[in-house]
DNA sequence: TGAGTGTTATGAAATTGTTTCACAATGGCG
DNA sequence: CGCCATTGTGAAACAATTTCATAACACTCA
C-alpha cells in the first residue's frame, strides 16, 4: 500500500472533528473503515499515527507532520481541480496563435491586448517561428489558431474570414514610379523589391503578382521589421508591398507614396484556422470578432 | 474515484518517460493498466490530460496543469516520509519536558542546548504550566519527560536517578542567622520566608523541614524568578531556601551567606520521569547523561 | 500507398484493496 | 464496578485496479 490522498483527507477529518467515530461520520464512510484505513498506514509508513492512551485518540508528533502536510497538500489538489472546472465551463483555456503572415503583428497586439482584458484566465500567446508548418502544428494541438490567407480543404479545420485587405505598392515620394497612378508587374524590373524574409510563395507580390507575370526584380532585400522596411524604402533603397493596414500608418506622410497594384488593385483575405472542435468556444469565438473590428478600425484611419 | 498520488505519480512518468508504454515500464505495471487509470482520471476530473492527435501522447494544457500540481505535491511527500524513516530510526523524534521544580531551569537550559546540538532533528521544548499534573501528561504522551523529585510506582513510567543537591539556606551576609553554622526549623519563626509561587507540599523546606516540625514562618513572599529572590535577599527583605546548584553561583559574593539545614544538610534526589517504551530512545539516555554532566559541572564550581 | 512497427485503447477476467458488518476490547466517568 | 462512548478485528461483501489478450491507430519507410 502507498500513501494516498484519501489518507490526507482521513488525518485530516479525525483531527479536525475528534476522533475516528465522529470523522466516519463527516466522511460518510464507517468507523470501522478508519480504523482499517489507519493501521494500514501506520504499517507502511512504520510510525504510531495516533495516541491511543487516551480515548478519542489523538494525534502523535508523527501524525501532526502528517496533518501537516494534508494541509499543505489537500488546498493544491483543490486548486488544480477548480482551474479545471473553469477549463470545463470555457472561463479557462489556452490560446496559442501561429501567424504566416509577417506583417500580422501590427494588428494582433491590439487584439490580443483586448482579448486579455476578457478573458484573464485564458493563456495567451504568439509562437512565431512556426510560420511554415502552422496547420500540422494546429492539428497536432501545438497551437491553436493559425492567421492565414491560404485555407485549405483540412479534416478537423475550419477557416473562419476575418477581413479582406489590398496589397499596396509603397515608394519613397521621390522615386520615379511615384508618378504613376498604379502599378504593374512590368514596373518591377530593374527595382530593389524590399520583403519580409519568408519564401516566395509566401508573399502576395509573388503569388499574385510576379510570379504570374514571370517578371523578376532587380534585386530582393529581406528584412524582418516593418518599420525598417519602411525606413529603406523612405530613403529610396528599394520599393515594397505592403498590406493596407500597415501602409494607413505612412499614407499621409510627404515621404512615402502609395498606389494600387495593377488598376483593378490586388484584394487578399486573411483566415483565422481553427480546430472544428474548438469554434463554439467562447473566448474563440471573441478572438476572432475583436480581431474584425481591430482590423476594421485600422483600415478606417 | 478521486484523484490520488498514484494518478501524479503516472502524469510524472508519462511526461518524463515520453509515452504511456515507457512510462508503464517505469511504473512496473502494465501499459494497459496506465491506460485504464488516465481514461478514470480524466472522467473524473472532465478534462482531457492527453492529446492523442500525435502518437507518443502528450500532456495537453490540463495535463501540464496536473504535472505541475505532481511536482510541487510529490516531493512534500517524499519529505514527510523521510522524517518518519528519520523518526523509526531514532535520529528525530520529541522531547517535550515538564520541570515540577521551579529552579530546574537553572541547570536544563544549558543541557537542552547540547542536546540540540546532537540531535537536532529532535524537537524539544520545555512545558511549564504542567508542573502540576505532570505525571499524567506524561502518560497521556503530553510531554515526554518530567524532572520530579518524587518518584512514584506508576505503570509505564520509570524514575531515572539524575543527580543529589542539597537544599541550602540564604541570607543577607547582614541577617542576624548568619552569625549560625547551620539553620534549624526554629530559626524559621518570626522569618519573612521568599519562596517560588507554588503549594507547600512541593518545596523543600516545607516537605523537607518546616512541616515535620510544624513551623510557620512570620510571612512568606512568592517569586517568580531566582535572580529576584536573590535580589530580595540580599537586600534584606527575607531569607530564603534554594538547590546548592543555584547557591554556588552566590556562594562567594560577600553580599550572601549560605548554610546548610539542620546539622546534617538536606540532601534531595532529582529523577527524570519517562515512559518505559522511551528508556532505550538513544536521545533520551544522551538527555540524562548530559543532565548528570551540568549539575556535576554547576556543583564543582 | 501499404506493410511493418511501435504506440494506445478496450473488454473481460483476475487480482488486489477497501469497506461493511457484527462484535470484541478498551478507556472514561459517575 | 458498570455503563457509555470509543476504537479494534476478522470475515465477507464490495469496489477498484491490474492483467491479459487483442484491437485500433499513427507514424515510418520502402
Amino acid at each position: 500500500m502507498h500513501i494516498e490522498f484519501r489518507h490526507l483527507r482521513t488525518i485530516k477529518a479525525i483531527h479536525e472533528y475528534g476522533g475516528l467515530a465522529r470523522a466516519a461520520d463527516q466522511l460518510n464512510i464507517t468507523q470501522s473503515a478508519l480504523s482499517h484505513q489507519i493501521k494500514g498506514l501506520e504499517d507502511q509508513a512504520g510510525v504510531e499515527l495516533f495516541v491511543r492512551r487516551s480515548k478519542p485518540m489523538r494525534l502523535s508528533p508523527a501524525g501532526q507532520r502528517l496533518l501537516r502536510l494534508a494541509e499543505q497538500v489537500l488546498p493544491q489538489v483543490e486548486a488544480t481541480l477548480s482551474e479545471f472546472s473553469s477549463l470545463r465551463d470555457g472561463r479557462s483555456g489556452r490560446m496559442h496563435i501561429a501567424i504566416e503572415c509577417h506583417a500580422c503583428f501590427e494588428w494582433l497586439f491590439p487584439v490580443l491586448e483586448g482579448f486579455r482584458k476578457s478573458w484573464p484566465d485564458v493563456d495567451v500567446d504568439i509562437r512565431p517561428g512556426l510560420a511554415f508548418d502552422a496547420l500540422p502544428a494546429l492539428q497536432k494541438e501545438d497551437v491553436d489558431l493559425v492567421v492565414s490567407s491560404d485555407p485549405e480543404e483540412l479534416p478537423g479545420v475550419e477557416f473562419v474570414e476575418l477581413f479582406d485587405y489590398n496589397a499596396v505598392f509603397v515608394a519613397s515620394a521621390s522615386h520615379p514610379l511615384a508618378s504613376k497612378p498604379y502599378i504593374d508587374a512590368e514596373d518591377f524590373r530593374g527595382q530593389t523589391l524590399i520583403t519580409y524574409p519568408v519564401e516566395r510563395s509566401r508573399l502576395d507580390v509573388f503569388s499574385q503578382l510576379l510570379i504570374p507575370a514571370k517578371v523578376e526584380p532587380a534585386a530582393i532585400r529581406q528584412v524582418e521589421l516593418t518599420a525598417v522596411i519602411l525606413l529603406l524604402v523612405a530613403s529610396n533603397r528599394g520599393i515594397s508591398v505592403l498590406p493596407d493596414w500597415v501602409v494607413r500608418e505612412v499614407k499621409y506622410s510627404s515621404d512615402y507614396v502609395t498606389r494600387p497594384l495593377t488598376e483593378t488593385g490586388i484584394t487578399r483575405r486573411l483566415y483565422a484556422a481553427i480546430r472544428s472542435e474548438d469554434m463554439e468556444k467562447p473566448f474563440v469565438r471573441e478572438l476572432v470578432d475583436l480581431a474584425r473590428v481591430e482590423a476594421r478600425k485600422l483600415q478606417s484611419q
